[in-house]
DNA sequence: TTGTAGGCGTTATCAG
DNA sequence: CTGATAACGCCTACAA
């Protein structure tokens, strides 16, 4: 309630010299404690809301992502968090659900804001940021990249296909099917051709791409595709799971179908999020979600102190855990 | 970049009158076209900090939890989020990771940013929210209870463990223990409390509290405690686990000790997560965690627009979903 | 180092 | 119904 004019009343000096402790400009040691004194009496706190309109520019940064009941993307989420929060600003985080409308709504409030940056997980990379780049707000984008010449930080996506497939091929798999997301969503497609070109050249699918299943980055997306998959002829004896979810739906159909690991080969692309399966029958790819974002809000946070640097793109590694166990004998 | 005063210029109308068709007030519907027209062109949108600013009442309101990993915050968000862009509010999302110091800082940024209300799900039970209150910006409680009088929204606690316990005791089983939260909190005292009366009276366990855990709401905190009560002499041969992550834990600990459901009894107080286990061999008491999320954000849209009714508390009923399986033959 | 004063973009009051 | 104008609370030249 209290206003920078009170607390300089009450102090005996300008509103100016009020202004001026709070913003780290010189002002004497007498009169700096004069403010301090008054500050602490009326409890006074900034208006943030005056103080973004003068200086057009809040002490906020958005996080936009696709999905914040996905545990990969919490994980981000505290990344992105806790470098901002040591920097001084605040995450406001906007889920979008996937859905384009949403997140363009949230994009238009960043500028409305005056947000001093936004990340972006993408929902269907077609994303209009041209008003926020036209206002010159930085903009990082995360797991997925754009249309625009952006700061990124991505993953290696074909190359964690690859990974998944090798290693339920070197336990002893043979046919192994794919379960992967929207065709639209460029992670979904990169993964998926990761184990298309693994798969491929082995020959011992004829058409590989039979045994592939689009389905939603969600549990049920997994359970669908996946009962799919066990109706084949000739059946896959092994799936990988290009998302974590998906993984988790995938083998609740399995097992319910008593076709738990090693039985059949699992392999998921994304950490399995409370798991309470004995952890290492599947093998996993794991995904450096929370650096991800701790990466991401680095950069932006350099951007916004007015780094102009052409844009970077970092490709964080991902790591393999192979099962312990391999496949049945044949 | 274009304010109310270059629209109007564009549109010749003055800049109140560019006003007034964004804020739903009476003007002649030529003039209103020619703003209409302007807005388009100049590609417009309102700067929301100067609106806050002005009307001191932002469009925002902050929900804060004490964990955004944990999938019951996160489905309670998903039903605030919900209710509040339906009626044109924003939401900001706080994680105070359980920790008073973050929580107050993010209370104090939300008064700071003058954001339209708050709704809490207090760290520990004693956060100070008069500065809120001074300044009369509604607040509701999620989940856990404050020292103030405020509008809530919470669970019967204790049902829920008594709930939990019984349906234990009718699978056959008799020697329950009990893996609760920190002792600070409320909800995890209450749950314990549950357990205790529907064990104490039966009197299969001599002092029950020697089969009772303190320890942290997450994974590591349900795995610590399980792997402690499967040493004990006598050894229980069930558990009440009043937390969903705690669960997942427990039952890691038990699946790696080979002792999975029905073999040993596990009830869990909130729904398992991602689970892939069977899902019917655990009883489940499921919390309406989207429910608390929709009920407190239309208690709170109501209190911003002007409600003074006394406080009201909500308390919303949980589920019991009983374990198929009862326990073994003694 | 300190104070004065103008303005950030809106909204609300008050005449007309 | 419409237009001019004064705040909202703060920051930042500019002047002293």
């Amino acid at each position: 309630m209290a206003t920078i004019y009170e607390v300089a009343a009450a102090a005996g000096v300008s509103p100016a010299t009020v202004s001026r402790v709070y913003n780290g400009v010189p002002v004497s040691a007498e009169k700096a404690e004069l403010v301090r004194a008054a500050v602490a009496e009326l409890r006074f706190t900034p208006n943030r809301t005056a103080r973004s309109l003068r200086r057009k520019n809040a002490e906020v940064i958005a996080l936009v992502i696709p999905d914040i009941e996905n545990p990969y993307f919490t994980s981000l989420a505290r990344g992105v968090e806790d470098v901002a929060q040591e920097a001084g600003y605040s995450v406001v985080l906007c889920n979008t659900d996937e859905d384009p409308g949403k997140e363009a709504r949230y994009l238009e409030i960043a500028v409305a804001e005056n947000m001093a940056g936004v990340i972006l997980a993408e929902a269907d990379g077609r994303a209009d940021l041209s008003e926020l780049i036209a206002r010159s707000r930085p903009v990082v984008a995360v797991d997925r990249s754009t249309l625009f010449d952006l700061d990124s930080v991505i993953l290696d996506n074909r190359a964690a296909g690859v990974a998944a497939a090798r290693t339920l091929i070197n336990s002893g798999y043979r046919r192994l099917a794919c379960i992967t997301g929207p065709a639209e969503i460029d992670t979904a497609e990169e993964r998926a051709e990761g184990w298309r070109s693994v798969v491929s050249p082995s020959g011992s699918l004829e058409r590989p791409d039979d045994h592939l299943r689009y389905s939603s980055f969600r549990v049920e997306g997994g359970r669908d595709a996946m009962a799919e998959l066990l109706a084949l002829d000739p059946a896959p004896d092994a799936v990988v799971v290009t998302n974590n979810l998906m993984g988790v739906g995938a083998l609740q159909v399995l097992s319910e179908a008593g076709r738990v690991p090693p039985a059949f080969g699992v392999a998921v692309i994304g950490d399995l999020p409370f798991t309470t399966l004995t952890p290492n029958a599947t093998s996993i790819v794991r995904l450096p979600a929370r650096d991800m974002g701790t990466t991401a809000a680095r950069m932006l946070i350099e951007r916004i102190n007015g780094d102009t640097e052409p844009a970077r793109t970092v490709i964080l590694p991902h790591e393999v855990v192979a099962a312990a166990s391999g496949a049945p004998a044949l």
